[in-house]
Order: C-alpha cells, then structure tokens, then sequence
RNA sequence: UGCCCGAUGGUGUAAUUGGCAACACGCUUGAUUUUGAUUCAAGAAAGUCCAGGUUCGAGCCCUGGUCGGGCAACCA
C-alpha cells in the first residue's frame, strides 16, 4: 500500500461533508468562451473533474457566456477539445444563456421582494454612487420606485425600448456595505448585441454575479470552486442563494497557478495574439493548452504537473522547470528515440571502403520492456555534431579530439587521425578510422570509451526543419514589472534550424514525438509536408555537461 | 483609510489537527551507463514573518503588529 497522500484544503472540506451525510458531489468548470484555455485552467479542470472522479459524482462544462459581446462559438469549440485532450469527460454540456428564462424570473422574485430595482443613472453616476473602499457610497435617487414601477420598467428593458445603458436592474442591498460587491449590484444591463447561442432574443443579459452563483444553484452544483478574487463575491452569491431559497451551492476558492517565465491573463494572451507576436493561440511557445499540445506535452504530463503543483490558497510562482520536468519524465518513457545532427561536422572514415554502406540496428527506447529496433545507415562519410569535436579540448571533455576514440551510438569506436581546415582556421571536415571489431552488439574489441556521440550518414540524411523554443518572457515573474509586459517578450523565443535527420524519420506524422537524442524531445509539427518536416521542440534533456561548460 | 484573504528550505506543497518540521522540483557529490539522458545512492538547504499569551509541550490555539495579495467594469 503507498502511503496515503495528504489532502488539500478542499478534499477535506468535501470529505467532512460527505461525512455529514452528503450524498455525493457536483462540481463543474466554468469557462467564458471568450479565449483560449491555458495551464491556469489546466489546474482548475484537473480540481473539479478530479474531485468528482475520486469522491464519486460528476461534473458539468457550463460556458459562462452572458457577455455577447466578447463571446465565440470557436472559444467554445477550443475549450471542449481541450478539456477532452487533457483526459476529462464532462456530464453535461452546458450554458448559462440556458437559464436567461429562469434567470429572468429570479430577477422578477427579487423585484417582487423589494430587493432589486431599475436605475437609470449613467455609468458614471452609478460609479460615483458606489463610493470607494473606504467611503460609502449614496443610494440612486431611483433606489426608491415602487415594485409596480420596478417591474414594468424591467419589462420595458426586456422589450427593447430603451437603448444600451440607458437602464440597469440593480439588487437592493446596502450602499454603505464594507464589501463593495454588495453596494446595490448591477443584476442586469442592456446590449443590444448577437449572442453566439440565442441570437436575438435578449436584449438584455445578467452579470456574472446574477448568473453564476443561479448557475451553480440550478445544477444543484454541491461545490462552486473558483479562484481567490471571487472571495469577495461569495457574500453576494450567499445572499442571492438566500433571498431567492434556491439550492445552497457553496464557493470555495483557491491560489490561480502563476508561472515564470509566462503569463496567464485571457487579455494579454489575446494581446499577443492579436499583434502577431506569436503565430496565433496554439504557438508553441504559448501556456494555452493548444499550445502546449502543439508544442508536444502530453496530457499525463499536464495532469501530473497539476498534481504537483497543489491547491491552497497563498499566492504562489511556479518554476518553469517543474513543468519541463513533468514532461521529460513521461516523454523519456514514451518517446522513441532519433538521431539528428543539429550543426554538421563532416567525418570521413578513411578504412570505409568507399560507396560501402551497412544497416545497423539501434534501439528505439532502451527502457522498453521487449527493446525494439530501428535500422540506421551507416557509411564512410558522416556527420557529427560541431560541439563534439574540439582541436584542443578542456580537462573534462571526453568526446571526440585529436588522437581520441570516441564510440558511435549503435554503430562503431572511431578515432580521430586528422584535422582539415579552410584558409579561415575553421574545421571543414575530421579524417578518422574506425574499429570494425568495435562495432555495436559484437564488440570485440574491449575498448572502454567516454563518449558516445549521434550520428548520421551524409549520404543518407534527410533534411528537416528544427523550431527550437525558449521562454516566452525574458523575466521571471511577469506578475511583478512596471511598464508594458510587451518589453520582456524574449527576441529568442523561436529560432528555426536546418537540421540533418536519420532517414527513419520519413515515416514520423504529425503529432508523433520522438527524443532526438542528447538534444531534446521533439515532436512532428502540423505544418509538416511530406517534402519538409519539421519538428518543435518539446523541451531539451538535462545537460550535466552545459553546467560545466557554464562554471567554466 | 475600510473590508476580505494569506504568510513553513530557492520554488511548491505537507505535518496523523497541540507531540522530534516531511515530500517533490531545483541545487551539490558519487556510482552505473553505447544518450554528459535515464537509473541509483548520498548531501546541502527552513526551525515555520515578528512580539506577547495559553500549555508539560505551539508551525498549528489566542491577542497585537509587520509584510504580501485582492476589492470601487453596464467583464468574468
């Protein structure tokens, strides 16, 4: 039996509830189809689908979408592949523009109470009159109308005969309230606009906070969880619950997941998108989840990241690396490994015989249980890459260098003869002989070397296209700059390459990810043809060998 | 100048709910290795924001501070 993993703060509110007696639990994920998902949602799937998964239940996919104007069918198409590609499946597919009848009747209950009236002030006057965190505010001159009043005047805004912002219905509450949320609320405003589900049948829509927290109440949604800056809403969501004694959904909130190096903000994301900083939501180099997916993550590695990361509710920053961590784990796992020679250093065999060529097999992951093989050329001439050869090589260095034997992964122990230089000083090709007796398998020759190097056969590469990624954002903690967060996107976030591949990549389809090896991971890109491949950067291996070339 | 959250190694999350501060990432060192990868082993690193109090005993409870974050969209 492992050991029993400690829980976070929201499984044991629903473990004590269950234990009081609750029969089981409904949560949902409450996305606004108004942009793309990214990590930060990937933290917030994984809670609510994982919580009914464990305590038996399920969950909905409700779309937020009371704002028509910044609203999407594509959002809403993007979100549900996401959600799928993470590994989750949803009960029921949801909207809150479902509601707007029932939601609309809520609103006449409220009236009907006392507790809701229309204003017609301007945007500006209801600002004013809210006050400010430290000051009450002034109840509306039209906080007073009658409920008859009240109710044909919210009538006339659902009818259409007054124009956007001329009126709004607000809640009854208190102007002078230490919580801002609960100064008289906007329930309802009007937008004469297309709405992405119900066309043009409403004139007017709710606001978040009238239409969430119902949301939750009509799925009789058990545990409403959402991120820290809704804390203060809870009030407002308690008391719509209790005025209008519908099912007592409860808030619950946590810390939203901050990364280095990136941002997690829909407006900024859209940002870059919209000025071409990136190439559009799912650049590889972007935290959305198409992203990511494009990039090469899986979904396992996404879900154990998620796991990883924790839920409580302190602001938290998290280190890039344990994301990259995640991912090489389950790659190393499940990538089938490749050789690509990045910067090409001509070696020419000088006991090959010419125009000879062989087949030699090399592993395709050497942790699979039965180890399965690919064939890789192997002639006279090849290629190496430029970083592992050095004419006058440091203390540590145990890769190829003048007089030094070094062994080709699956192939042969070569040793180095002879330097050819062009007039310029620059090493144009290495003359080496090879150990027939060394060769991979039936190695004879009881050699031991250092270095094992990739390789592939000049005259059979192909050649592909490399799109090698880095931080989007040259700082750490984006949370935290003055100025425009535009300044720090990193000029080197996308280097694209020319790369030499061994001929079996042919074969790869998008989607397929490989370990190039001692390069990184790597995976088949959707712009690929079958005449130009290219491959993204998943993430590159640990390297030992750069922190000691880096301390110098 | 109000209200609401929060504070544990560099980072994140734990601590059987009052009993020797643990795990992971990162870092360092060593072993293995036909990837300087992986794997394995070892190690450094916090005495729990501060000050009081309760208690045999406090990271956990109480009081008062300090610091950080949030709250005044007809956004969600």
């Amino acid at each position: 039996m492992p050991e029993e993993k400690s829980l976070n703060f929201i499984e044991e509110i629903v473990e004590r509830d269950l234990a009081a007696g609750q029969k089981g639990i409904i949560t949902r994920f409450p996305p606004e189809p108004n942009g793309y998902l990214h990590l930060g949602h990937a933290k917030s799937i994984c809670l609510n689908f994982g919580l009914s998964l464990k305590y038996g239940g399920y969950t909905n996919l409700r779309f937020d979408d009371t704002n028509p104007v910044t609203e999407e069918t594509e959002y809403v198409d993007s979100i549900k592949d996401d959600v799928r590609w993470l590994g989750f499946d949803w009960k029921n597919e949801l909207y809150a523009s479902d509601y707007f009848p029932q939601l609309y009747e809520f609103a006449l209950t409220l009236i009907r109470k006392g507790l809701a009236y229309v204003d017609d002030s301007t945007s500006d006057e209801i600002a004013a009159g809210k006050g400010t965190p430290t000051s009450p505010g002034k109840d509306s001159p039209f906080r007073g109308r009658s409920v008859e009043e009240n109710l044909s005047l919210f009538q006339q805004m659902k009818e259409g005969r007054f124009k956007d912002g001329e009126r709004v219905l607000r809640a009854k509450i208190d102007m002078a309230h230490t919580n801002m949320h609960m100064r008289d609320p906007i329930l309802y405003r009007i937008k004469h606009a297309h709405h992405h589900r119900t066309g043009d049948a409403w004139c007017i829509y709710p606001m978040y906070d009238f239409a969430h927290g119902q949301s939750d109440s009509i799925e009789k949604v058990t545990h409403s969880i959402c991120t820290l800056e809704f804390v203060p809403h809870r009030e407002l969501y308690d008391w719509f619950i209790e005025k209008l004694e519908i099912f007592p959904s409860r808030q619950y909130e946590f810390a939203r997941l901050n990364m280095t190096h990136t941002l997690m903000s829909k407006r900024k994301l859209l940002q870059l998108v919209n000025e071409n900083h990136v190439s559009g939501w799912d650049d590889p180099r972007m935290p959305t989840l198409s992203g990511v997916r494009r990039r090469g993550y899986t979904p396992e590695a996404i879900r154990d990241f998620c796991d990883r990361v924790g839920v409580a509710k302190r602001d938290n920053l998290i280190d890039i690396s344990l994301l990259e961590f995640c991912v090489r784990e389950h790659l190393n796992k499940v990538a089938q490994r490749r050789m690509v020679v990045f910067d090409p250093l001509k070696i020419v065999l000088i006991n090959y015989p010419e125009g000879q060529s062989e087949n030699l097999p090399s592993e395709n992951n050497p942790g699979d249980e039965p180890v399965t093989y690919r064939e890789m050329p192997f002639s006279r001439e090849l290629y190496i890459e430029r970083d592992d050869f050095m004419e006058h090589p440091p203390k540590k260095y145990f890769r190829l260098a003048p007089g030094q034997m070094v062994r080709l992964k699956s192939a042969y122990i070569i040793k180095c003869e002879e330097v050819i230089k062009d007039a310029a000083g620059t090493v144009t090709e290495v003359r080496c002989t090879y150990l027939p007796e060394s060769k991979s398998g039936s190695d004879t020759s009881g050699i031991q070397v250092k270095g094992t190097l990739h390789w592939v056969s000049a005259a059979h590469t192909i050649p592909v296209e490399v799109r090698i990624y880095d931080r989007l954002f040259t700082v750490e903690d984006l949370g935290s700059i003055e100025g425009d967060f535009r300044q720090y996107l990193n000029p080197q976030s996308l280097v694209v390459k020319k790369v030499f591949a061994e001929p079996s990549l042919a074969k790869a389809t998008a989607g397929d990810r490989f370990q190039f090896l001692r390069m990184g991971y790597y995976c088949l890109d959707e712009d690929s043809t079958p005449a130009k491949l290219v491959f993204n950067q998943t993430v590159t291996l640990r390297d030992m060998w750069a922190k000691e070339v880096k301390k110098g």
